[in-house]
Formats: structure tokens, C-alpha cells, sequence
DNA sequence: TATGAATGAGAATTCATTCAT
DNA sequence: TATGAATGAATTCTCATTCAT
């Protein structure tokens, strides 16, 4: 006895731009797609704040500014609100790791470009790290078997096993690199700083997120990835 | 009218092993001390399962085989019971590190032993992992302000600083390195593959945790970490 | 400030075969019908099947193929609907009834016709059972006070009891016999057995309705009533 | 994850008899099994007066006077406690019959007393009807698989198979009389006239539940059913 | 006549915590 | 030190109904 969930706007028509017939103006009730994304976006920020287990949905509701009833309308379940938002995530970072365009660079600089980025995404978008040690928490329940999680990220391996590639052809980089490796490393280095910035800076008595600190870890990580990836 | 807390005991009471020097009439005691480490140690593996908001006191109680009472007769609350949790975990893991006596080591071969170290101690408890998940989703709260838990942890980096620095005079070494980054570098690069191993393997589709896996990921970390520390 | 509700259609209008009589531009009308009737369909069956209480307008929706918010068009509320569904059911037991002519037919066998009818259409419309069970528990508040639920009944018993005067007449019949105890009999002996199959079977542990069963229910049934109404 | 109910107390000691130690006007807080009756017959009258879909378990509770959540504390959820109720009201009427001594009474007086009793028990326990129709409206579905329910209400059965062999034996009864059939047929008409007064009366225009109507009643059930078994 | 979006009141159930013994 | 019973405040989710078009 399923209730069909109302149809899922294509993306084109949930992209910012408005259609010029729509003044800029216009009452903004009764708009579904706005109303799915504020729930998303409320749901985003609910969840990276409080994990899965302590999210409200209540609260959700407050922040999207809508009825609660409609985040049932247009989502299933709290969990099925969580793997959407899952899902955004993982597309948003992924969208803009495409547009770094690493295959048109030089190998090192397309390494440096993505340990840079990583970071810097990672730095901007904290709620990315939240969300993921939720799902992980739960052991990628809500991910699990979504092919479409997989078709999204399998081809940044498949890039950065490509400029490996490069790397070691002219001779840049060593070889025997296995890129899912490294991008674990790239990303785990910059992730853990940051997700566990609270206890580290706690239990060693140190700020670590004050500008300056900021740039020593970045420095500090494209010293470690690159050296490594580099030919001696 | 809040009834005075019991004496929090100390450490060496509540060791397993009771040495000769406790009276005849300490039975009680000792089941008592039971009762608490009962209660930690079934503390420890719900929080780590479910992480703080997920964790249910009724399961805790259950997992201890013990009345949910006893709980609160021996911790304040949930909260006060899963910082009890954290600051075992952090004693655990530094006491394991100083039975490694790096200091004794020639600087190469400290590095190498921590960082294996680190990924083992990982791997083997899963549940530190998620701890600290937990811990920094709650901005540290618990921890912050414990003046313990940073005495605990600080001789760590005075550790390491004292081996790069053996390491910078004896030439094997790069000079400049920060001991608490590449402590961090070190942690983050076996954490992150640990920790968020579920959705990494859903999202690449591969499995991550096979011996094989395994073995190539600590012969990677190591790689890693040396190249970045050793004078090339 | 109440929407004046659409005029209830007479029962002629709502009758599948429209005749000649009904003027070239009715379709509009038709479609109007054809909703209305595919509410009430759909709603007996929700209704049948969870109960005034258990029954869910979504789900009416979804059996009727119509916006949710067309019942509200058509019937004022889940109550109204109910009511009307209850009345469309006595009215079709009633019609069928009538079409036993059991004026024409000896006394004898006339009993027999409705006892048999009525087993056969309880049996054939076991949502008019639950329908009933519904109103009762519901204290028959939706058609206390209904004039024409009534009308519409009454004609059954008085019809009964001029059989029973006419058997008693001939001399088949015994004499003293409320036509209502009567009808009351054979319906409640039939209606029992049917209404009540689930928990009749489980607590018995027999099969009530193979075919089998069902012919030595309206055999048993067949010789309780006749049995009675018969002088010995 | 199933937690463990709180054991079922053995009927022997929630008798009503009290021990003598506990004085009458002992305090009757904490006291398990007090907690439980009083939530069981809550329920009881909850659900026979709504139905299960319409009984409400805040209701439930206060109806005990008693907190809501001690609801959960005993009873899984609201459908078990239905199952309860069921088998308590099941256990309630087969008890009373036993006390009735059929056995040892003349096979025509034990069948009328059967008779008298069913619509005795019917009418000064209306619930015990609503429970049933909310059973069978849900397909008996809470005691589908109930060995217990089975066992209690099979010998009743077989009871009425020996009065009926022994009055067959004797010559009084006719042969070849099915007792599943005859018990649902006494069952039936009284449970009938009983549980769908308000629609009888409403359609009928008659008050059925007046003194004088229920003596009729009684009387035309015993004329129909003994009509029925005693060889003429 | 018809619809998709939206709502507020309430439903069952959960949970950390406390009481009485 | 230990326990079973009890509680109130939340929490997720549901449902009949209405709004805007």
C-alpha cells in the first residue's frame, strides 16, 4: 500500500534559473520543486549538525519553513530524506571535481590541483565530512546498492588513475601507484583533520583552525602526497 | 537534593587483577568494581555501534546484564557515562603506544613502529573510531575542559618531536617537519580508510577490508609516511 | 461560508444504461456520475475491508482513480461517504430481494427462497457484512434517523409476515410466528457463520469454507429454519 | 533487539485473593500485576467500544490511570495487547461454560441450558461481540496460530458432541446433527440479534432491547434451536 | 469538474530518567 | 548495592481535510 511519492522534478527544471515568465517576485507557495529543495537544504544542514540518530525532523521542518506533513510528502521517511541528502552530496562534490578538467593538466599539477581541491572542499562544505561519518556509522546502509552512488564516483579513480598514468610515462612520477590508494590517503589526510578538528585541537592544546594553521596543513599535505607520487 | 555521587575509583581498583594489598573485607568492592567496568565496557560497544544519540541506555543495561538503575547510580547520566567511555579510550590507546618505547628505537624504525602501530590499534578497535566520530559530531564537548585528557595525550607529540628531531641530527630525517602534523597525517591516512571504509567500498566498489586489502593499505600508509619523513 | 455540495443525483441518473431521454449535452454530466459511482465503489471496498475506522481516503482515492479532493466534492466528508455507502447497500440487498417475488410463490417455498437468498448473498457480498459490523459499532449512527433506510426495509418484514399468514392459513406453516424473530433467525444463522469464519476456524481448527462446508451450512441452515416454521 | 517483557505473572497469583500480610489498604503502587489487570481491562472496553482501529492507546491509559508508556512496558504494542484482551475473553466464556456442567445433565436440558447461557453470556458481555467483530474484520489475525486458542475452545465442541450422541442414544435427539453447526447456529442467533441491534432496531423501527423483547428473543431461540434437535 | 500542494491536530511509540523498596 | 515499576517529554509518522489554481 505504497503511496506514490510525488514525481521527482528533473534536475533542469530545479535549476536556479527561472524561466523568464515567473516574476522574480511571485508567490512562492505552492511550488513543489522549491519546496523539495528547501526540505533537502534543511535536512542537509540538520543532519551534518546532528548526525542520522540526532536530527529532528521537527526541526527540519523549521528550518525548510514548511509544514512537517510535507517532508513526508515528498520523502518517504526520515532515512530516505537522509539518502537523498546523501546523494546531493556526493553529486555536488563530484560535479565540482569535474570541473577542475585534471585531464587538460600536467600530471603534477593535476595531483597538486585535486589534494588542493579536496582540501578546500572539505574546508567549505564541513557538513560533506558529517554526513559521511553518519552513513558510515551505520555501515553505508543507505547507500548500499545504490547504483547510481557508484556510477557517480567510480570515474574520479578512473581520472586519477589516468593522470597516474601520465605521471609515470614521462617519467614524473614512480610507478605501481594504485590511484584508489592515493586518493584515499589525499582524502583522509585532509578529512581527518578536519572532521576530528575538535578533539585534536583539544586533547594537544592547539588551534587548528586559525588561517595560518589552515595553510600549514595544506602545505603540509601537498608535501606529503606529492612527495610520494613523485619520482625521487 | 542531588545525592552525592560514588567515589569515582581509581584506576588501579578497578584493574582486573587485584593484588594482595586489598583487605579481606573488599569483596563488595570488587563487585562493585565489577558492575562499573560491566557497564563501561557494554557502554563502549553500544556507543561505538550506535554513536551517542543512537546509543540506548535500556541496550547498555542489557549488554551489562546489570539493572538500568545501576547506571545512574554509578554515572551521573548518558553523557557523563560516554565521557567516562572516551577518556578510557584515549587512556587505552596512549598506554598501548608507550608500551611501543619508541624513544628506544633508532628514529626510522619509531616512525615505521607508530605508524603501524597506529593502523593495528585502528583495525583492532574498530570502536575508537567511531568514539571519536561521536565525539567530534558533539564539537568535543565532553572532552573539552578535561585537563586529563590533554595530559594524557600531549607526551605523544613531545614523543614524536623527540624522534624527528633524533632523526634531523643523525641526517635520516628531513628537518621542518611538525611533529602533531604528521602525527595527524599519519592517524588521518589509516583512519579515514578504517573508519569510513563502508562507503568507500560502496562508492568504488571494492572491498576494503580483505587481508589482501589490508596488507597492501599498511605497505601503502608506510610507504607514505617514510617517503615524506626520510632525507631523500 | 460552506460551498453549496453537488445536488445528490436520484438513483435513475446514476444507473449505468442512460436512456434516451437524457439530452445530447449530458455528458458532462456522465463523467460527474461516473466519478461519483467510482467513489462509492472504491469506498465500499476500503470500507469492507479495514472498517469505518481503518479505511483511508487516500486509499479510496487511489482505488477510484481520482484526486483526493473530488470525494470532498462529492460527499461532505469520510462519514457522509460512509453513509451513503450503507445506504447504496441495503438498497441493493433490498432490490435483489424483491426480485424473489416470493408473493407467488407457496409459503413453504417461499421461505426456503429467502433463506437460501439470503445465505447466497451474504456469501456473494461479504463486504455487506463488515459494512454492517461498522455501523454497529458505530452504534448505527449514520443511519439512525435515516426515514428512508426505513422505507426501505420494512417492506422485507411485512412481506415475511404475510407468507406466514398465508402458511398458517394452509395449514403448512405453525402459528405465532413474529416474522421479524423470523427474519432475524435466518439472517443472524447465516450472517454468523460467514462474518465470524476467521476467528470460527481458527479457535475450531476446520476449514468453514470449502464448497463442501458451505452446502452443509445451507443444508443445516435450510432444515433449522424450515424445521421451525413447519407444522410437525 | 527484542527487549525482554516483564514476566507474566501465573493466574494462581493474580487471583483476586489477596495475601493476608498486605493489608487492604496497602498502597497499590508498584504493584505489577495490579498494573496489568487494570491495563488489560482498559483495553477490554477500549477496544470493544471503538473497535481496534479506533481505540486509542492514550485513552487505554487513562482509562487505567496509569501512564501511557507503562502500556509498552507490558505489552509489546497495541495489537498484542489486543491479542491479550482476545485470549482473556476467549478464556473468560469457555470457563463460565465449564461451569456449566453440561455433562451431567439430560441431554435436552443441557442443550437449552447451552442455549440460554450463550445468549445470557452475550448479553451481559456485549464487548465479547465488538472484540470478535474486530477480530474477524482484521481476519483473525492476532489468534491465527494461537495453539492456545485452539485448545481452549476445541472441547467445547466435543462436549456438545457427547450431549448430542447421549440424546441420540436415548432417542430424544434426531441424528446425524453436526455440533460445529448446531453451536454456531445457537451462537449465531443471539450473537446476530445481539451485535446488530442498532441497525435492526434502526431499520426495523423496533426497540429490540426492552425487557419483554429479549424474553421473546430467548424464547424463539429455544423454540428454533430445540425445535431442531429433539426428534419430533 | 479536477488537481497537486499544503496543513494542523493527533496517532503510536521511544527514551532517558526517577521512585519505592 | 541492587531492582522492577513508573513517568513525562519527545519523536516519528499519519490522517482527514483545505488551499490555490
Amino acid at each position: 500500500m505504497k503511496k506514490d511519492p510525488p514525481e521527482r522534478r528533473t534536475r533542469a527544471s530545479t535549476s536556479p534559473a527561472v524561466p523568464a515568465d515567473v516574476p522574480a517576485d511571485a508567490p512562492r507557495t505552492r511550488d513543489a520543486d522549491r519546496s523539495r529543495e528547501a526540505i533537502l537544504a534543511a535536512a542537509r544542514d540538520e543532519f551534518a549538525e546532528y548526525g542520522l540518530g540526532g536530527a529532528r525532523v521537527d526541526r527540519i521542518a523549521q528550518r525548510a519553513a514548511i509544514n512537517k506533513k510535507l517532508i513526508y510528502y515528498y520523502f518517504e521517511n526520515k532515512e530516505e530524506l537522509f539518502r537523498a541528502v546523501l546523494e546531493e552530496a556526493y553529486l555536488s562534490i563530484r560535479e565540482a571535481e569535474q570541473q577542475l578538467h585534471l585531464a587538460d593538466m600536467p600530471p603534477e599539477q593535476a595531483v597538486r590541483r585535486l589534494t588542493e581541491f579536496t582540501w578546500n572542499y572539505y574546508l567549505e562544505h564541513p557538513e560533506f565530512l558529517t554526513l559521511l561519518n553518519s552513513e558510515n556509522l551505520h555501515r553505508a546502509r543507505h547507500i548500499k546498492g545504490s547504483e547510481r552512488a557508484r556510477a557517480l564516483n567510480t570515474p574520479l579513480i578512473e581520472a586519477l588513475g589516468g593522470i597516474l598514468e601520465r605521471g609515470r610515462a614521462t617519467g614524473v612520477f614512480r610507478g605501481g601507484v594504485d590511484p584508489l590508494q592515493l586518493y584515499i590517503s589525499i582524502a583522509g589526510i585532509a578529512y581527518f583533520y578536519l572532521s576530528n578538528q575538535h578533539t585534536l585541537s583539544t586533547i594537544f592544546g592547539r588551534d587548528l583552525m586559525s588561517p595560518k594553521a589552515l595553510n600549514e596543513r595544506l602545505s603540509h599535505i601537498c608535501d606529503v602526497i606529492l612527495g610520494y607520487v613523485l619520482r625521487e
